[in-house]
DNA sequence: TGCCTGATTGCCT
DNA sequence: GGCAATCAGGCAA
């Protein structure tokens, strides 16, 4: 099932942690690629000067003020990508980064892709997941509900029984952040072993 | 205009 | 553990 609208409503706290343990589905020319949210990242509007946001609107940021529900893709380092879903009201910056993704579908794919057979090793971190999962630049500000991109409910992969228990969470601070760095805003599956760091 | 920094990663010692 | 790759944005001059 596809994410209603409503999913990404609400505090942008909620919306990290509610999107733990959903499903990233990317589909390009070579194939398509599945990965299970097991790590995100909150940056908030107010109070959060590691927030892109923070110093208003540029060319850079600005899909993160766009509607919620839309993707939010930025250069870093000038040579890796990182995916957020945009949260909040339009007009209000704010998003979260997906930080890990569990690899589900389009293995051998992500392996080719990030050159390496180790399955800890493809979605294990910002940068990594978006090589794995083929996205780039042009994906920026694209809503997550169509075709090519989109996000699922956990009853896409897992049996409803399952998928109706809380999954157990974890939170710490931010990670590779100097500003903000004391916020506990970072969201993690308990125990798995796909997470960027533990 | 020029310099510094950064929501990272992988290679090197 | 250190550090280079590589570029857009912030900020000082």
């Amino acid at each position: 099932m596809l994410l209603d609208k409503s999913f990404f409503k609400g505090r942008t706290e909620s919306v990290a942690k509610r999107l733990l343990g959903t499903y990233l589905v990317h589909r390009a020319p070579e194939g398509r690629t599945v990965g299970r949210i097991v790590e995100t990242e909150a940056y908030l509007f107010q109070g959060d000067p590691a927030c892109h946001a923070h110093r208003g609107m540029t060319k850079r940021n600005r899909s993160m003020f766009g509607a919620a529900g839309t993707s939010y893709i930025y250069l870093i380092y000038g040579m890796y990508y990182c995916f957020n879903v945009v949260t909040g009201p339009e007009g209000v910056g704010e998003a979260v980064l997906i930080r890990a993704l569990e690899p589900v579908e389009g293995l051998e794919l992500m392996k080719r892709r990030r050159g390496t057979e180790k399955m800890k090793n493809l979605c294990s971190g910002p940068g990594k997941l978006v090589m794995a999962m083929g996205m780039d630049a042009g994906l920026d500000g694209a809503a997550l509900d169509s075709k090519r991109l989109c996000l699922l409910n956990r009853d896409a992969y897992e049996p409803r029984i399952r998928s109706a228990r809380r999954p157990k969470i974890t939170t710490t601070t931010r990670i590779g952040i100097k500003k903000g760095a004391e916020l506990p805003l970072r969201y993690y599956l308990s125990g798995s072993e796909f997470v960027s760091k533990k």
